[in-house]
DNA sequence: ACCTGAACACCGTTCAAGT
DNA sequence: ACCTGAACACCGTTCAAGT
């Protein structure tokens, strides 16, 4: 239902910009991405569509908008560590952050990760406490940078799989268990052992293996910092969110 | 130039899947994912747009198919390791040849990684002798699964960030840089000492050291292994208590 | 200053009509 | 069997017109 065309009344404010990201993000979280148009957006705010561009200069730029608070939510959730913590512990603290964030909003994953100069831009800002804790570590600045790139993308490509696991209805792995432990079973014998002795899958699981596998090559560079038991063993599942 | 209406003559044979998904892949190439209509891509074929429609049941499907070629591509790329060679060759090798094809279509790695289903099966499809070397050198099947994925995460984010960093003019890292040096040095002195002490990114490096690291980590669950010099620099830590 | 509505140049897709 | 062209229901965005 339209408002009426006009300067809004004084005690009627009319659109702002954090209103219309509200909106967007609720219609991309329960609609999808593709949902998301500057018409429906307009529905959603019951104005006309056209009024959003007096706020926002366009779609993509709503979009990196959107991106952004994103990541301001992250900066909130990451606590910063203090001086003498474990550099492990601060990578796992990030990564766990980050994967949470984008579990919060798994239809806006592609959006993020489409939008690379925000999300990087986004990381590398709630991302401080990380480098301080590796340099502090001793690690030099060019093994800083590529092991926080290293981080960062592991993290990207996990969060994106695990987004659109969801969206895919029967978890699309099982299907090509099926197929390989049927017919298929003698052109791919060792994906089909593989995936044949496993249960199902355990996203949490897989998340801690993946950090803690990076955490022990990490520590292969610092053969000086004591060893972390946590770094790899069976029993860790505290990344958890 | 449209040809004329209704069949076409038996010596001028008329439209197919193939030469459809070729032209498809040369618009995507020369001029991006967004570029690649349905109408685009009847002008580039020299046919009404909605003669492809009698040849693919539609867009979606057409990405897919385009996402499944590349795959392809890289099935021939990846040459099988025999029973005895190190799984970390293999890993090194099954990885570089990922991100070669995808550098070979940077357009396209945002339709690969939208299409999940279609890029897990395909890169499953190719890893067939990165499960083998992983089984023979003693990994469990969950742990090689879980390996597997923490490979393909990781180059799917690196690839990913590397082909949206070629969009970009500028190297935006380098304007970030620019303005951690700056006046913001106070609030993040961590990284602007990281990135401050960084000359040109080098992106072969930066894989290199992701690889190597991963590769290092995965290392520790194999303490029986042989250890390989190539894993990383440096002497690598005493084996896991 | 802020909202509106017609209009423009696009989309993907359906469908009846051509040969 | 294969191609065509009008048509439908959408897009993002511009711009003159409202109050």
């Amino acid at each position: 239902m339209p408002r009426r065309a006009g300067r809004p009344p004084a005690d009627q404010p009319g659109l702002n910009v954090e209103q219309i990201l509200d909106a967007a993000l609720r219609i991309v979280d329960r609609e999808g991405l593709p949902a998301l148009s500057m018409r429906r957006l307009g529905r959603e705010l019951g104005a006309d569509p056209m009024a959003i561009y007096h706020h926002v200069p366009g779609k993509r730029v709503l979009l990196t908008a959107l991106v952004r608070r994103v990541f301001a939510e992250m900066h909130g959730a990451v606590v910063p560590t203090n001086e003498g913590a474990d550099w492990r512990d601060a990578v796992r603290a990030w990564a766990s952050a980050y994967r949470g964030v984008a579990r919060e909003h798994p239809n806006l994953v592609l959006a993020i990760l489409s939008d690379i100069e925000a999300a990087t831009e986004g990381a590398l800002e709630t991302s401080e406490t990380l480098f301080q804790r590796l340099a502090d570590a001793g690690f030099g600045p060019i093994e800083t940078v590529h092991a926080v790139d290293l981080i960062v993308d592991y993290v990207n490509g996990f969060v994106l799989a695990e987004a659109s696991r969801r969206q895919v209805g029967p978890d699309d792995r099982e299907l090509l268990k099926a197929r390989l432990t049927g017919d298929g079973a003698t052109r791919s014998p060792a994906m089909a052992w593989a995936l044949g002795e496993l249960g199902d899958m355990d996203l949490n699981a897989e998340f801690d293996f993946g950090i803690a596998t990076i955490i022990a090559g990490l520590s292969t560079l610092m053969p000086l910092a004591d060893r972390d038991p946590r770094a790899l063993g069976s029993d860790l599942g505290e990344t958890e969110s």
